[in-house]
DNA sequence: GCGACTTTGTGCATCGGTTCACAAAGGGAT
DNA sequence: ATCCCTTTGTGAACCGATGCACAAAGTCGC
């Protein structure tokens, strides 16, 4: 379920707290769902609490972590190395999950062989290489819209089957392949759309007869 | 509807080419979608297209713009610059579609009075000044985990009711306040999820017996 | 050891969204 | 003008997700 790295972090930040155990009601608050739901989410996945105690905390980090698999490390490539692609590659949120940046790549001369977040930025001809040669199986589209479809082609040819990309165009790939989609443009539209709402709704414009 | 943009961006794309008039199944493909879907969200938001026809692009693309009120110009702030709000200020994407970054703000006093995409940066302080004067409706939430609710609370308090978080956090708002979250991790882990599946499932680890 | 209380796990009804399939509507050719 | 072909708009079945409500299970106090 996509809901379990929400649980996985909230039950981090209890951990913290020195929380040992926790019931669905308080979970499902610091996650912002219905109790319900989350209890049928984590049967579903089979871990299994203690009826009138709840769940333990260190238990279930560990349960979600390895169904999630964030209990192997995970090499990612970011393609395309612009103001997003260098704010990925300085995310500390990505190293703190198992998830590690092995490469970053670019078409750009001026910014290749530049050094960013401690990685030596490589050319786009040496994709297929570093994809392979370092044992990447997750790939950021960071580039501009044109070149999406290209990169994801050549990735793909190589075996990689999980990509996130966040260049506003939708990608054809084959149904083995699993794509997730950040579109900021769309999120800040569909924002509009209600903050227009709550004004009063669409202006009731003489429309074209 | 969530879909609109992906179908005004499709939209766009065929209006430069030079398409008058585009069928729902072919609009569908470009977005990705059912044709049915398609109809139906473009059938309930009023808009009508001709039997034996399809769509009139232009008349489709004025439709739905003014529906997601992009027909009018949004003011929005950007709190927190670090590497992901430097990105945001940067994007492209914003202000193509009538979005203006019309703030950006950090609390950190080296970065404050630094320009970055011609704008100067303010100090948190002002927070609250800045966005009223500047009639900013949307605010992006780039700071770390730990400030995002305070900020939140704060322009909540002078009438912000849209909010874009990025900040790896379950805001708490009245549910006035629309709220939506990218979280760049959450992202990463799910597809860490599907990866795993597709490499057998997760292992048959001896559990705690 | 026992009873009351807490909390899980789940059957069931519900709900919204998706898809199919088709009748109604319009265009174009003859 | 009429017929056929294309495409929309939508009724109805379907499907999964959601939430309620409760029985089963286990803990804690006495």
């Amino acid at each position: 379920m996509a809901r379990l790295p929400l649980y996985l972090r909230a039950l981090h930040g209890m951990a913290e707290r020195g929380v040992a155990t926790v019931s669905s009601e308080d979970l499902a608050v610091a996650a912002g769902v219905n109790s319900a739901k989350l209890r049928k989410d984590l049967s579903h996945l089979g871990s299994y609490g203690t009826r009138g105690v709840g769940y333990d905390v260190e238990y279930l980090v560990y349960q979600i972590s390895r169904e999630l698999g964030l209990t192997q490390d995970w090499a990612v490539a970011i393609v395309g190395v612009g103001n997003l692609g260098r704010a990925l590659a300085n995310y500390g949120g990505f190293v703190s999950r198992g998830f590690r940046v092995a490469a970053l790549i670019d078409a750009d001369p001026e910014v290749v062989g530049d050094t960013i977040a401690g990685l030596n930025v490589e050319h786009i001809d040496a994709l297929e290489a570093v994809i392979t040669r370092r044992g990447v199986s997750i790939v950021v589209l960071a580039t501009p819209a044109e070149a999406a479809q290209a990169v994801c082609d050549r990735v793909i040819a190589v075996g990689v089957t999980s990509i996130l990309n966040f260049a506003p165009v939708v990608l054809s790939v084959p149904d083995t392949v699993d794509v997730r989609k950040v579109d900021l443009s769309i999120e800040l539209q569909i924002l509009a759309f209600h903050e227009q709402r709550k004004a009063g709704g669409p202006l009731m414009a003489v429309d074209g007869q």
